[in-house]
DNA sequence: CGGGATCCTGTTGGATACTG
DNA sequence: CAGTATCCAACAGGATCCCG
């Protein structure tokens, strides 16, 4: 199968696989929380901790979507002070492989792109 | 080296890598763009007939970006009426792979993830 | 501890009209 | 033809306060 039939993927039906993914793991939080359960059940504190910059609403939010779409566990326990932790599904952890060849992709192309962007930027204002 | 060293590619410098290709790639229709480049050197018009619903002041910030990012060429024929054709270029070839590779993720799980929505949307309100 | 409810902001993106 | 300019609605996401 040549790259351009492979583009058929994402094309296809107008571009809604591609749409639905993005508008499931495209903002700005969800990957990294895939990231950070990748092997480790942790609680929502720890998880917060492990993601600098996150506020409590949106891990909140993030969490929960992925619940929905089964991409991760949620499991409460009947305590006081309560007790909730979060790991990966089987589903969750196959998102696993192509979200790193997206950040590899970031990072070997990522210098090529500054660059393209600072001769893009010194042409125009 | 294991799956869960890999994420650290995603997590590394707190998610700035994941980030910045997230920015880039995130939005509605960049990853349409790129797809539908691939393997033809297109005119503006055409190619905002073959990604149905983009509207022409999107696809314009689109592809400006795409250009500043080095992704996509952009030639401008010195003609009346004006003739631009856009082509990806290497750099922009490279993105075609991890792209096909999340749209092939999210079309073999869509049907678990669609189940686990409906599931989740019958256990809630 | 793990949220929910509310408020507020910036940004995304659509519609429309105009132009060299 | 290939844009630019302007206006506007919707939404993402941060801050803050409250709660069992």
């Amino acid at each position: 199968m040549s790259s351009y039939e492979r583009t058929c993927l994402i094309r296809g039906d107008g571009g809604r696989a591609i749409r639905g993914i993005l508008d499931r793991i495209g903002d700005k939080w969800t990957l990294l929380v895939v990231a950070t359960l990748d092997g480790e059940r942790m609680r929502f504190t720890e998880l917060q901790q492990r993601i600098p910059g996150i506020s409590q609403r949106m891990l909140t939010r993030t969490v929960r979507q992925l619940e929905r779409d089964g991409l991760v566990e949620r499991q409460v326990f009947a305590e006081v002070p309560p007790r909730v932790e979060y790991a990966l599904t089987d589903t969750g952890r196959t998102l696993i492989k192509p979200a790193v060849a997206l950040a590899e992709w970031a990072i070997e192309q990522n210098p090529a792109i500054e660059r393209s962007q600072d001769d893009y930027d010194a042409r125009q204002g």
